[in-house]
DNA sequence: CATCGATGGTTGACTACCTAAAGCATACTA
DNA sequence: TAGTATGCTTTAGGTAGTCAACCATCGATG
């Protein structure tokens, strides 16, 4: 064949972080693997750092309740994620982090700051210029 | 219900990239979806920038072939791209964009850097200082 | 040139996820 | 008490992910 084509690396800010998405992303994946979740499983249990209901974990998530009911089922299948219903509204369902759950959570969350790729090469300056940069992105993102 | 619980947006750099791939993601699923192509097709349709085999951009798009066959099927159905057979080597399928696919791929990909969330609000310097940042982790992640 | 191993691509089976629509239970309000 | 809204689940239909098996073609070797 001829040469591979890239997804197009423009010099542009924007492509490159465009870039840095997919980059993420295969991190993510990845490493969610290492765990045997999905990369939206592993976002769910990060995601129920604090207790949430159904809604709140769709909106967090941002798909469709219907879709968290899968997610969590297998979540709570393995025991890292339990349903209790809400006493103040028996609709609700308090999603909460179950011990081993929050173990697997804890070695995760490791996993995805400790291994992420190219941080750990940066000198300290770097590292500072881009978190400055990051945090503003961030804020206008908002 | 209680206060919602977002991903944990850590104060480190790591978790600052984690929550910026989030975004990014959204903001390829929404802009894909103008066009009616999942997140897959648009970065499918992107990397055929220039033309390549199956396996080659099963590279690209860091997934089994056997994937690909499917998305390219799907574009190929929307008359966005074409199958051609290599002559060199007649087991190679040559996957080149058609015409009306190169149109929307550069709306496409005009959507994608001209409506990315934030970047219009930065100053000329803000946006050359995380530019250069993102270059040089770019580089160390490579 | 006949065969054989390697390579490119597709297919099939299975799972996860995503949406939209319908349904069920519970809450709130008139 | 009736009626409406809300929280969650279920169903149906489609896309995408893996893995294993398969077919066609290539390239090398006897």
């Amino acid at each position: 064949m001829t040469t591979p084509a890239k997804p197009r690396s423009h010099p542009t800010l924007e492509g490159q972080l465009l870039r840095l998405g997919a980059r993420i992303r295969d991190h993510v994946a990845a490493t969610s693997a290492e765990f045997d979740l999905t990369p939206q499983q592993a976002f769910a249990l990060r995601a129920l750092n604090k207790p949430a209901s159904m809604q709140t974990l769709a909106k967090v998530m941002r798909c469709d309740a219907s879709n968290v009911t899968g997610i969590v089922d297998r979540l709570e299948e393995r025991g890292y994620i339990e349903r209790q219903v809400d006493p103040q509204d028996r609709r609700v369902r308090r999603l909460a982090v179950t011990d081993t759950g929050r173990a697997a959570r804890k070695r995760l969350e490791a996993r995805l700051t400790e291994r992420f790729p190219g941080t750990a090469a940066l000198s300290a300056m770097e590292r500072e210029r881009l978190e400055a940069a990051l945090t503003r992105l961030l804020e206008t993102m908002a």
